[in-house]
DNA sequence: TTGAAAGCGCTAACAC
DNA sequence: GTGTTAGCGCTTTCAA
């Protein structure tokens, strides 16, 4: 079956294309009475025409699509809240989402940007899976949005977590539960990432309000993809003499917080009644599986996928041009933050910080 | 900066927009001499020219692109597997995936149709995110391939995973260990899924051939959801008295396999020493990170999805134009099964099936 | 209030 | 061998 034309409407109703066009686009410039649009509308039901796209974009140079260039988000867990996020946005607007996975290979980016700018999206979204720096791409159009990422040079919109929002956040829940003896579980890597630095400096600026200085000690590392690399970690935090073993966890990711449930359980320590633990990313099927559920920072990736579409679109304005969008990461009470134990040791080289 | 069209590389060449067009599409009827070739890729190369795609659609009416639209599958765990599969497979035939999220929503679903029809997809595929039985939406082109899901009227092609193969080594693995008694820790829901009827018949088909008759205890469920509803299930079989209780548990998915182990564990029982323990899903984050990593059946997530993609595209023949396709699921070996434990009394009731 | 005609950028008959 | 021309289906002046 042949697809119809808008010719077979303007037959059908009896006028001529262009008034079938003005009619089903509103267009109120022109005065078509009453009468004929009734008349094309109708016709256009019954022969049940659509416009052709294709066709409408290459007149009017717009495509209603928006391209998604990305390095490995669909094959992450965390991408799918990203995709859903932008993909709703661009639903409500109209759009349809083009997607491009680049595996981070150079060349196939390169290819997907120019083949995406040939299709004519209307703009386009440049998506990363782990927030960090990138070099801005050659080819993206004036229209492009960096989502979970920053471009080395600033000059356009941008959205990545508030990764020193949401280290606060944990630290001061902690804090607040009475915790003084509180650990940083960061990641290992030679190149860490943008999340890792931005945390522990959440981490610092904490503690030091609260006139912690903390113990070396209580920054381990993991390698931050492995359970057992946080385990590791922990047992040579709970390994510390008893005033200076921590009895509070803050853990780059979820993971290795599982990790730490581990080595806790296998020294009998409890948790939260012995240890308390705090992780990031509210990784669906880790954080809530665990026993107890596990009181995280969320990662907002649907948010940030729905504000960079939006952004895109012209939907929305960044707040601040020339800087990226800091998305809230909430916090995510569950049940793995108590008191200290009440045997606990006050720590011994607490002494406040004397900035000014 | 305008883009720059097919004239510009004419006028920079000195030729005709026909020549040039002849000459980037490698049109191998024209002769166009060797020379006036190389002029044109070289001027072609200079002003940096690249065919518009849409006007190159709407000419050619194939606008290499493939639509996608799925239920909820951006949104879950296995969803990445199958789009990069798509993707990759769309990208290696210089297509570009156009994806849409419906959660479902009737209404969305036929809007989502209709704009990709209009945008002159050339192909489409339509997914679920669980192995179901779907009702063939109205509007889908010719050519649509079903991804994850038969079509109630099978007359598109359509590709699913092969549960019933995967049920059977499932099983096999566990008998060629040594065990006869061996538990099926099914799903619970009033509309069971399509997997689990499959899975169970296999689970049946291969007790039988080995002669072994499962009692009916074995049979158990859990919603399928959490881990928590798969140690519930395996409590149960664990209060089984001795000679009856099973020795190795074949489980729907990897989650309710997590919840096998937390039963196991509390009664100071060993995987596999005690309890041999295989899964469905090959779940990341759940199945490999299970101590000890669990022996389970993946599901060819990617494979799929490539498939479809290939399929759609026509660089495939399906085998059986009226059936669907299934997907091997490979049997993921690693640390959950072992013989069962020599103190394991031989079934009672096992006598073999009689079925000639 | 409506229709005729041009043109978006490209490809493919058909001339020459 | 290469250029001229028509037309894909639509929107948008402009004229009537």
């Amino acid at each position: 079956m042949a697809r119809v034309r808008i010719s077979d409407v303007a037959a059908a109703a009896g006028v001529s294309t262009s008034t079938v066009s003005l009619v089903l686009n509103d267009r109120t410039g022109a005065r078509i009475s009453e009468e004929t649009r009734a008349r094309v509308r109708e016709a256009a039901a019954v022969v049940g025409y659509t416009p052709n796209s294709i066709a409408r974009g290459l007149r009017t140079q717009r495509t209603r699509t928006i391209g998604l260039v990305s390095d490995v988000i669909a094959t992450t867990p965390f991408a799918g809240r990203m995709l859903a996020g932008a993909q709703d946005a661009a639903r409500e607007h109209g759009h349809l989402l083009i997607l491009v996975n680049t595996d981070a290979d150079p060349a196939v980016e390169r290819d997907a940007i120019r083949a995406l700018v040939d299709h004519q999206v209307d703009a386009m979204i440049f998506a990363t899976m782990w927030h960090r720096v990138v070099e801005t791409p050659e080819g993206l159009p004036d229209r492009t949005v960096f989502l979970d990422c920053r471009p080395a040079d600033g000059t356009r919109p941008a959205v990545v977590p508030d990764e020193v929002a949401g280290g606060r956040a944990a630290v001061r829940e902690l804090l607040a539960a009475g915790h003084r003896r509180i650990a940083w579980l960061d990641i290992d890597e030679p190149d860490p990432p943008v999340a890792s630095g931005l945390r522990h400096q959440a981490y610092r600026e904490v503690l030091a309000e609260a006139g912690i200085t903390p113990d070396p000690a209580w920054h381990v590392r993991g390698d931050g993809t492995t359970a057992a690399s946080g385990r590791a970690a922990t047992d040579r935090l709970l390994d510390l003499p008893p005033h200076r073993r921590p009895t509070a966890i803050f853990c780059f990711n979820d993971r290795m917080a599982a990790g730490a449930y581990v080595a806790a359980r296998h020294r009998g320590l409890e948790i939260p009644a012995d240890l308390s633990v705090v992780g990031y990313d509210d990784q669906q099927l880790v954080a809530g599986e665990l026993d107890p559920p596990l009181t995280t920072i969320a990662l907002p990736h649907y948010e940030m996928g729905r504000w960079a579409a939006e952004v895109a679109l012209g939907a929305r304005e960044p707040p601040e041009p020339d800087q990226p969008y800091l998305m809230p990461c909430p916090i995510i009470r569950r049940d793995s933050v108590s008191s200290p134990p009440a045997a606990a040791p006050t720590p011994a080289g607490g002494e406040p910080d004397t900035t000014p």
